[in-house]
DNA sequence: GCATTAATGTAATGAGCGTTACAGTTGTAG
DNA sequence: CTACAACTGTAACGCTCATTACATTAATGC
C-alpha cells in the first residue's frame, strides 16, 4: 500500500483515458440530461470502447456523479468574496455577482446538468443528484458566510433568507439565459439581483439599525 | 349532447380516455421528465393499452405537447394582476407574486416539466419543449403588460428586463422548494422578490436610468 | 525469459424502448 | 339485421440501452 502508485499508473494512459471520458460525459450530460446520456454516445465523443468506461467507472451512474464532482471546484472559485475590507459592500456584492454570472457563461454544462438532476424525480435517486446537492449546499454554506461577513448584526435566519434567494435569483438567470440565448445580456440582470440583495440585507438586519454597510 | 342516458357512454368513450392519457402523462412526465416518460408507464398509469394511447396521439412527442398545451390555462390565472386601481401599487405586486407563489405550489408538475424540457437539449427539439417556451412568452408578455401598468413612465426595455427578472426568480423559488422541500417557506421568499421588482421598478420610473453600477 | 497488472478491443446478453399490425369489442346509424 | 366507426386488447417489430464476458495488447516487476 505504501508503495509509489504514481509509478504503477503510468503503465498505460490510463489517466488520460479517465480525464477524455470524463470530459466526454460532462459535455453530452450537461446537454442531453441523465436519461439521455448514453454509453455509446460517450464511447463515441471520447474515443475509447464501452469497456473502457467500464474499467474506470463502476456503471453509468458513477461516471455521472464523477462529473459533478469533478466541476465543483468551477463554482467553488466563483463563491470568493472580491474586494478587501475598506471597500464598500454593494460594490463587492456587485462583483460577486459579476463573478457568478460569468461562471454561469464560461462553464454552463455543469449548472444545466445539475439543474437538469434536481428537477428530475426517478424512483431510485441518482447518487449523481445526491452529490450535485450536497455540492450545491457547499456553495450555500460559502455564501451565507460571505452575507454574514457583510452584514454582521443580521441573525441567521435572515441570512439564510437571502442565501436562498441569492441563489434562486442565479439559477433563474441561468436559465433565462438559456432560453433567450443572446437576446439577453445577463449584466444589467445580476445589477439588478445583486441590488435587490444588498437592499434586502439591509432591511433585513436585525433590530438595531444596520451597522453602515454601503 | 346526452340525448341518450347512461347507455350511452359504456364503451365507446374516446373523451374521457384521451382526459386519463394526459393526466398520467403529466403526472408521469412532471416527475421523470421527457425521456424518463414510457408510453408503457402511462399505459400502466392510466389503465388503458398503448394502443389506446397511439390511437389518441400521434407519437410520444405528440403527446407530451399536448400535456403541456392543457396546462396553460393553470399559469395564466396566475398572471392576472388582483386588486384595483386604487390599491398601492406594491400591494398589487405582493399579491400577484403570492399568487405565482400559490400556483407553483399548486400545481408543480407543469413547471418541473417545462423546465426540464426547457434546459434539455437533444438533436431534435421535442415540439413540447417549443409549446412550452411559446406558452411562456405569453405569459412574459402578460407579465411585462402588468408591470408596465404599474410604472408607466419607465420605457419598454427597463420593462422588459424587470419582467425577465421576476420570471427568474419565479424559477429559482421553484427550484430552491423542489431542493429543499418542506424546510423552504416560499412566503418570505416571495415577499422578498415582490419588494425587488417593486424597488427596481420605482428606481427605473423615477430616474430613468437603469443603474449607475459599473 | 515469465508472470502480473492496466487497459483496450470485440462481441454478446437481456431488458426496455417507441411504434405498429391487426384482430376483437362496443355503440350508433341505416 | 348489417355496416361502420370508435375504441381496446394482444402481440409483435426493430432498435437502443446498460452491462458483462472474454480475448488481447502493452508495460512493469522478478
Amino acid at each position: 500500500m505504501t508503495e509509489s502508485r504514481s509509478e504503477r499508473k503510468r503503465r498505460a494512459n490510463g489517466e488520460e483515458s479517465r480525464r477524455r471520458i470524463l470530459d466526454a460525459a460532462a459535455e453530452v450530460a450537461g446537454v442531453r440530461g441523465y436519461d439521455g446520456t448514453s454509453i455509446a454516445l460517450v464511447s463515441e465523443k471520447c474515443g475509447l470502447p464501452a469497456s473502457s468506461i467500464y474499467w474506470h467507472f463502476k456503471n453509468k451512474d458513477d461516471l455521472i456523479a464523477a462529473v459533478i464532482e469533478r466541476s465543483f471546484d468551477i463554482w467553488a472559485d466563483a463563491l470568493t468574496l472580491p474586494g478587501d475590507d475598506t471597500d464598500p459592500a454593494r460594490e463587492r456584492v456587485t462583483a460577486l455577482a459579476g463573478q457568478v454570472a460569468k461562471t454561469l457563461l464560461d462553464s454552463p454544462d455543469f449548472l444545466r446538468l445539475g439543474l437538469m438532476l434536481t428537477l428530475e424525480r426517478r424512483p431510485e435517486e441518482p447518487s449523481a443528484r445526491r452529490m450535485f446537492l450536497q455540492v450545491r449546499d457547499v456553495a450555500r454554506a460559502r455564501l451565507a458566510a460571505v452575507l454574514a461577513m457583510l452584514a454582521p448584526d443580521a441573525d441567521r435566519d435572515a441570512i439564510d433568507l437571502v442565501a436562498t434567494y441569492a441563489i434562486a435569483g442565479a439559477d433563474g438567470l441561468f436559465i433565462a439565459k438559456e432560453i433567450g440565448g443572446d437576446s439577453v445580456d445577463l449584466r444589467p440582470l445580476f445589477d439588478l439581483h445583486a441590488r435587490a440583495l444588498h437592499d434586502a440585507l439591509t432591511r433585513l438586519t436585525a433590530g438595531g439599525q444596520a451597522t453602515e454597510i454601503s
